[in-house]
DNA sequence: TATCTGAATTCTGTTTTTGAGATATCACTT
DNA sequence: AAGTGATATCTCAAAAACAGAATTCAGATA
């Protein structure tokens, strides 16, 4: 019985009219006319049997079902310009988009990137920053085509790659007093990343295991804010000693090394399965380096 | 730059050669003339730039690229039309892939499913069995439209709801001597579902903790012939009550309760998040009865 | 109230794409 | 050399997509 398929066609102009909320607006950014994107979306209503938006005087809204169309539309866009461009096996070109933690795209990512786009300048990147946990999610979507992550990739259908080892170092302000164990850390104000980060996932492991307390912790959702925490002398906290380094802010801070686990965290490049398109190897192949 | 988006049209045509291995028998199947896939064919190549099948005497092949294709074209194809009912509202119908391991399957769905059968007759039901995992991997990939399943699903994008709950059973031949202590069983045979299995697993768990070595655990996946094997006497099982239930052998083994947590393990029904057809609804408003 | 305005829809030809039918080709078989 | 079973190509007809003009409609404006 459901017999006409939906055509790529129609969802990208349906997609258009939703975002722009306008008729004319898509018709402009498709470059058609605009009577055709009216009745393009009438017939797209019609073989749905269902109203996709409501005509307002200043535009269109999606209904409850447009809503639930565009969620389709996305992935089957996405999904299509995927196997395309899975297929080409030209120089690297097109939107590339990236996900990564914040620690990677502050520390690993500036050179790398910049690399890549010296050699393929045809490739448009598209850098997000957000959770290892939400990245994979974002992956799996088709919203990603490639992501940095800190931990094991359980999830079917990904493959993954080791790409860099991270250290994790404690910081304390210079003016502290030298830290003897890091029992004393007991008590003390910790600044870390928010919950949900995989780092803060691994620290508060640590001060389990190591039956530390600390007083109160602070999460903090920037490098840059969680250093100058530091330096101001709110507390402790532990980064990544790249990021250190990147920071260029060697002499302020007392540094101390963590034990394993935390002095070898591996991150890994994430893709899906089959999709090997020129970009992606690149791009793996030179953070292979 | 990647410009000309793959339509669906394309795709259910490149599909079908691929299947057949030929292009007049996808002509006789699409019922169009053979002319016309031919040029079809030779267009999407033209766009992909490259070549998809071997033309050989016998038919075609696919490329290494066909292949790649293939699979980006089935997603596409299911992803599509399951967006088509998504959003249609009447009458469940079309094609519905149930995914079961094998214990539901045989206890529990064969009701259900008749009775499914007899509201909604314009559904088509594809039932295939699996271990949990596989269902779930598929589920993901949009093999199946719901799966039922053994254990908790952490996979993002899937919604669960719990449908049945299981009591394992342990059961030996009726000529075997009566069981004073499940320590008894060390050192015997004991039958049970191959690796992989969920039940497998949960067997695993409850041996190890009990102490309970056994002599030799065979692997065997059907039902059917795990309860030969124990009537043979070759040894002790661990099946579902459910599944003694349907297949009515009372009789013929003595039976033993076993603890929780293998007294009450939940099957939970999975599906995609936002895939709300009235073909799962219904059947989801069934089993929950 | 009458008119202006910015938007969507409807109507009417034109252009492009898809499809059928017939014919040509190609590699093997007999 | 002719026959067979397949795909590819050619030509024309039908259908779908598109542009442009005319129409409608609700609110803003005079």
């Amino acid at each position: 019985m459901t017999m006409a398929k939906l055509e790529i066609s129609a969802l990208e102009i349906f997609r258009q009219v939703a975002i722009e909320g306008s008729i004319s607006g898509a018709a402009e950014k498709l470059h058609r006319v605009q009577s055709n994107i009216s009745t393009r979306i009438k017939q797209l209503e019609e073989r749905l049997g269902t109203v996709l938006f409501l005509r307002g005087r200043q535009g269109l809204t999606l209904t409850e079902d447009g809503h639930v169309l565009l969620r389709y539309a996305e992935q089957l866009l996405a999904l299509s310009s995927e196997a395309v461009d899975a297929l080409q096996d030209g120089k690297p070109a097109g939107r590339f988009r990236i996900g990564t933690m914040e620690s990677t795209a502050a520390a690993r990512l500036p050179h790398i990137l910049s690399r890549y786009h010296k050699l393929y300048p045809d490739v448009e990147i598209a850098l997000t920053t957000a959770t290892s946990g939400e990245l994979i999610t974002r992956l799996s979507d088709h919203e990603l085509d490639i992501a940095f992550v800190a931990e094991p990739v359980t999830v079917a259908g990904l493959a993954t790659q080791p790409v860099f080892e991270e250290r994790l170092m404690l910081i304390a302000p210079a003016s502290f007093p030298a830290l003897g164990e890091v029992a004393e850390i007991s008590g003390k104000t910790v600044v870390a990343f928010p919950e949900g980060c995989a780092y803060r996932r691994y620290l508060n492991d640590w001060l389990l295991k190591e039956e530390i307390v600390p007083g109160t912790i602070m999460s903090v959702g920037s490098y840059v804010a969680i250093l100058a925490c530091v330096s101001a002398g709110t507390g402790f906290a532990v980064v990544p000693q790249s990021v250190l380094e990147v920071m260029g802010i060697d002499g302020d801070f007392k540094r101390y090394e963590l034990p394993a686990p935390l002095s070898e965290i591996k991150t890994l490049a994430a893709w899906r399965e089959g999709y090997a398109s020129p970009k992606l190897t690149a791009l793996r192949a030179l953070v292979s380096d």
